[in-house]
DNA sequence: TCAAAAGTGTTCGGACTACACCCATGA
DNA sequence: TCATGGGTGTAGTCCGAACACTTTTGA
């Protein structure tokens, strides 16, 4: 009864890079593949489109499976499709990007899937293109924090602006002058200073500080500038 | 002998919105579909992918069908996949943009497809979920020409100045002030003055320009302030 | 008391904006 | 000669970058 008989179906994956901060560094979430072929072999957390849900909901789905949570930041980033991709059988792949706070989830890394935190720079060798992906979803979340206050994604609830110019100056593997990051970050009014200081990193303590989820949902599509020179930086 | 064998297959099919310039307005091509379902309605240009073409290749190959014409601008937007996005069976398409000038390809638009162009403010109802790709390419469009020099793209390869403001001023739906425009263009080093004019739409004539190729492919990552105070326009 | 990190102010230069007049030419 | 569109210059403002010292406090 199909419409397009002599069209030939494929399989549909979902990819997923899943990037987390620590604090001090950026970081990838890898998976233990369990299951033929490549088992055994580092990879991003996947899985197939079933028929009843939409790729969203997929991904969500994925994620779900892994982390254990809803709700974090995933966008569709980009189908990958070439037609050996996976060497067993054809597949287009459709990678999402997700943004988590490594604390908030630590606890509810799924274990069933051997799943670890990467420094970006201690990558291993992913199989399929999957290496490929992860290239592409660092620039894209260099590109898209140089313009949008994406990056608190990766922060907890509260956080220090010290703790936030860790992480630019991660993302960018640059640093950046503390007064003009401090001027510039608080001169967008995205952030709502706390009395309580963090006392952890520094013996004088650091304000704590809340995103203003109200003003960050307004305004993030706004074209800020929040980082210095980005014409400099290699973004894409 | 699938790796996968309980995993269900679906259709992978590729939509392709085309926008033209045709040194007024900002314009979209579309053909009539002439395969059931919804045959005779309007519709993006679009077809399968097959089993030896990489996604990209399909885009390129579909676009070819339509335009008779190869190394256009074409780039992967998005892949669409709601459950019940064809009514008739599960299909995810991925959408891919292109850019063309018109009148370069108005003798090649393949006829076989009753392909037309239609005015942005005209564009009809469309099948499935085109007119939200439709939505969506327009949004990808404003907020990459904001940044990179991409209408190039939907130019000829001579051009006057007023022209280029008039497509901006088209795809940005607002007016520029003529003076900063054409100071901030030139400033970017991207085009090179003719000696020729175009004397077609003014008495006095106006130059002709020409892209300069080798430093449009350098600087077409960088971020270039195109458009005046951004902010104020809707960019997503 | 000292080491280590937090916090803050000023100056300079370049970029963006607003704005108005002259030029060339075909009708 | 005049109407039409092309082309250009300037002044003021704002934003971004560079740069150094003081504060706090735990060890």
């Amino acid at each position: 009864m199909s419409k397009y008989p002599q069209q030939k179906r494929m399989l549909i994956a979902i990819d997923c890079i899943v990037f987390g901060f620590d604090g001090e560094n950026l970081k990838l979430l890898l998976i233990q593949r369990a299951i033929e072929p490549e088992k055994n072999k580092w990879s991003l957390m996947g899985g197939f489109v079933e028929p009843d849900e939409s790729i969203d909901d997929a991904a969500n789905s994925i994620l779900k499976k892994l982390t254990g949570l809803e709700g974090v930041y995933l966008e569709q980033m980009q189908a990958f499709g070439e037609v050996k991709r996976d060497p067993g059988e054809r597949i287009v792949s459709i990678a999402y990007f997700a943004l988590i706070d490594i604390h908030q989830y630590e606890q509810q890394i799924s274990h069933e899937y051997h799943a670890e935190w990467f420094h970006m720079d201690q990558i291993p060798s992913l199989i399929f293109d999957h290496n490929q992906m992860v290239d592409t979803a660092r620039k894209k979340l260099r590109y898209k924090a140089a313009l949008h206050p994406i990056l608190f994604e990766l922060l907890p609830e509260k956080f220090t602006i010290p703790q936030l110019q860790a992480l630019y100056e991660g993302i960018y593997d640059s640093v950046f002058d503390k007064r003009n990051f401090s001027r510039k970050i608080l001169s967008t009014g995205l952030l709502i200073k706390q009395q309580e200081k963090d006392k952890l990193n520094s013996k004088k303590g650091a304000f704590y500080y809340k995103l203003d989820k109200g003003k960050y949902n307004e305004n993030f599509h706004a074209f800020l500038n929040l980082i210095p020179n980005p014409d400099h930086l290699q973004l894409i």
